[in-house]
DNA sequence: GTAATTGCTAAACCTTACTTTAGGTCAAGG
DNA sequence: CCTTGACCTAAAGTAAGGTTTAGCAATTAC
């Protein structure tokens, strides 16, 4: 509550290990927004610190920024976020997350069965054509699993 | 063993789903080498089809290129790789793999404990500091796990 | 034999996620 | 005051993974 709640850029940097041109790019994508003092110079709220851990955290989770974005719009307008706040879209990384696991597991599995059978291009692996990839051309990789000499080759 | 056992660009363009532009790329990427007819096109071999489909197939696993290229060394020179040479790269991939969702998953949990506290970052939050990223700077987000104020920002 | 495909190269352009550079301003200490 | 360090903007550069464009050559189909 006290009149130095505002932190410079280059303490922000300090407490996240994020670089100072990496936080003023995250504010061109919306990540942070800082207000200026009469200088013309940010000045970040002290939860900012934690919005841009989470950041790196969803980052590292292999979340891209404007996904990020649209999770950490998940969080109140105008007042500081609360620890449920941020319970709450951590769940929603959480899920995300779950999904990624879901998907890679489900894709070595395919690839066990790829490698069971040694030919990367039996009907029974999905590899080359994840649900999670729509096929734009709509025929593709399907060749493979079509056509007898695809094995052979 | 046939003549013609070499295909245009166009045609394995069509058999793996990717653009010719696409696998022009992955020429200079070094991950095909086609030979050249008389008239300075590219003529593929047939096991190529295979080949990019693996190649499809690594990167939809997340691998990047450069480590795709990396496996596929791995293939024998000057011969039409077998079944087997397939299977035992294909075993290098599903250890790849194997080690993401070990690191996914242990994300995951870190970030149940985190959730659980609602902190974001607590010291039992090893989220700031995967093992798997080397911390350049030395400090970094560490600050958020040793400074009280951090958990009440 | 000629028109439509298909292919060729080189270079420019795109997106994501930033960093670097250049040139100038603000803030704090002696 | 005046220097030093922190900050500012705008623009260019980087790396991955490609696509697009321009202008031209080789193949294929009729």
């Amino acid at each position: 509550m006290h009149m130095d709640d505002l932190i410079p850029i280059g303490q922000l940097a300090e407490r996240t290990g994020l670089s100072v041109s990496a936080i003023r790019f995250y504010e061109t994508k919306g990540l942070v927004s800082p207000m200026r003092n009469s200088g013309g110079q940010r000045r970040f709220l002290r939860s900012d610190i934690r919005r841009l851990s989470f950041v790196l955290i969803a980052q590292q989770l292999g979340l891209p920024l404007r996904d990020i974005l649209k999770v950490l719009e998940g969080l109140p307008q105008g007042r500081t976020p609360t620890q449920s706040d941020w319970t709450r879209i951590s769940m929603t990384v959480r899920e995300e997350l779950d999904d990624r696991i879901a998907k890679l597991t489900r894709m070595r599995n395919n690839l066990d069965g790829c490698i069971g059978c040694g030919c990367l291009s039996l009907k029974k692996c999905s590899l080359y054509n994840p649900h999670d990839k729509a096929s734009v051309k709509g025929s593709g990789p399907q060749y493979l699993l079509r056509e007898r000499d695809a094995v052979t080759d």
